[in-house]
DNA sequence: CAAACAATAGTACGACCGTGCGATTCGTCA
DNA sequence: TGACGAATCGCACGGTCGTACTATTGTTTG
C-alpha cells in the first residue's frame, strides 16, 4: 500500500512549514510551533523531520517544487519566445502573493538567512535560485531563435537585470508598499523587454 | 565634561553591533555574542541598551548616519544632475562591502527579519528605505532641472528602477557571487541611465 | 583625599530552543 | 481477532535567550 497514514501527515506537515517559514524565515521557525499548527506534539513531529536543519531542507524542497509546478511548467505550455518569457515573469510575480505562503516569498526569507550560514539548506537555495537565472537565460535564447529579440542580446544579461528587478520589486512592494510599486515594475519590465527586442 | 568613559564604550558598542549584526541579522543578534566581542559582561551591555528592540534601533539608527555619511554626504558635494546621481548609485554599490559590515549590507539583513515583525525598529527601517528612494528620486529630479535627463523623465519611476535594481544586485552578489555580476549590473545601470537622458 | 556617582560584574529567573528515549496508541494485515 | 509495526505522545535534559536585581568596581569632582 502506498497511501499511508505517515504520508498524508508528511505532507500535511509540509504544507504548513511552508506557511509558517514564509512568515518568520528558515531560522525563525520552530519546532513547537510548527507542531502546534499541524496538531501534533513536538516530538511527534520531530519524528517526521529528523532534525531542525533537515526540516529547513524539507521546507525548500517544498517550495521548489511548487514553484515549478506554478510558474515554471505553465510558462512552458506558453509558445516559445517572448510570450514564454513574459509568461515566467508574470508567474514569478504572482508566486510571491501565494496563498500558501502568507509572509510572501519564502526564498527571499531564507536568502538573509542563509547567506552567511553554510550547510545543506544553504547549498540548496543557491543552486535552486542559480537554476532560476538559468531557466530566464534559456527563455531568452529561445525568444532570440524565434526572432523575438535581437540577435546581438546577451541572453544572460537579460536573466540578470530581470532577476535583479523581480527581488528589488519585492523588496519595494513588503517594505515599503506604495501603491504605485506594481505599475512602476510593470513599466520597468516592459522598457526592458523592449530593449531586448530593438536591434541596437 | 562631556567626553566620559560610558560614551567612548558607547561608541565601541555600537561599532561592534552593527558589524555583527552584519552578519547574523538584527533577529541572530544576541547579547551575549555582542558582550563578548565588545568584552563587557552580558548586564554590563544590558545596562548600556536597555533592550534588545532598543538595541536593534541603536544598530539600525548607527547604520543610517554611517550611510549618510558615506554615500548621501559625499555625492551632495558632486556637481548636481547626473554626476551626483551617478555618485548615489556607485556609494551604494560600495557601501555593501563597506568593512565595518563584514557581513554584508545590514539593512538588506534586516529587511528579511522585521518585515513581518511590527515595531519601532521596523518602522525605523522602513523609514530609512523611503527616505532613500526619495532622495534618489530628488537627485533625478535635479538632473531633469539641469537637462541632463529628459524633461518628460517620471524621477520617481527611475528611482524605483535603481532602487530594485540595486537591492537585486545584491541578492545575485551574495547569492550566487558570478564573478561576472559587477558587470551586468553596470551594464544595467548604464542603460538606465541611457533612456533617462534619451528623450522618449 | 574622600564623597558622589557612573560603569560594570555577578547571579538568578522563567521561557523557549532542539533533541533523545521509553511508553503508548493506532492502523494494517495474517 | 490478535499481533505486529508505524505513528504519536510525555517527559526530561542541557543550553541559550532576554531581563531583572544587587553588589562591586572604577572614574570624576569638590
Amino acid at each position: 500500500m502506498a497511501l499511508t497514514k505517515g504520508d498524508a501527515t508528511h505532507r500535511d506537515i509540509l504544507r504548513k512549514a511552508l506557511s509558517l517559514a514564509s512568515e518568520v524565515g528558515l531560522g525563525g521557525l520552530t519546532l513547537s510551533a510548527l507542531a502546534e499548527r499541524v496538531g501534533l506534539s513536538k516530538s511527534g513531529l520531530f519524528a517526521h523531520v529528523s532534525s531542525k536543519e533537515n526540516l529547513e531542507v524539507l521546507v525548500l524542497e517544498e517550495a521548489i517544487s511548487r514553484f515549478t509546478d506554478l510558474v515554471v511548467a505553465p510558462a512552458l505550455k506558453e509558445p516559445r519566445g517572448e510570450p514564454r518569457f513574459r509568461a515566467l515573469i508574470s508567474g514569478w510575480l504572482s508566486w510571491g502573493k501565494a496563498e500558501f505562503m502568507p509572509g510572501g516569498c519564502v526564498f527571499f526569507a531564507a536568502i538573509a538567512d542563509l547567506d552567511d550560514r553554510p550547510g545543506p539548506a544553504r547549498d540548496r537555495l543557491v543552486s535552486s535560485q542559480r537554476d532560476w537565472v538559468e531557466a530566464l537565460a534559456t527563455a531568452a535564447k529561445v525568444a532570440i531563435a524565434e526572432g523575438h529579440f535581437r540577435a546581438d542580446l546577451d541572453p544572460h544579461q537579460l536573466a540578470h537585470e530581470t532577476f535583479a528587478l523581480g527581488y528589488g520589486h519585492y523588496v519595494l512592494l513588503r517594505l515599503i508598499g506604495d501603491p504605485k510599486t506594481e505599475a512602476r515594475t510593470n513599466a520597468a519590465f516592459e522598457r526592458l523587454l523592449e530593449s531586448a527586442r530593438t536591434p541596437s
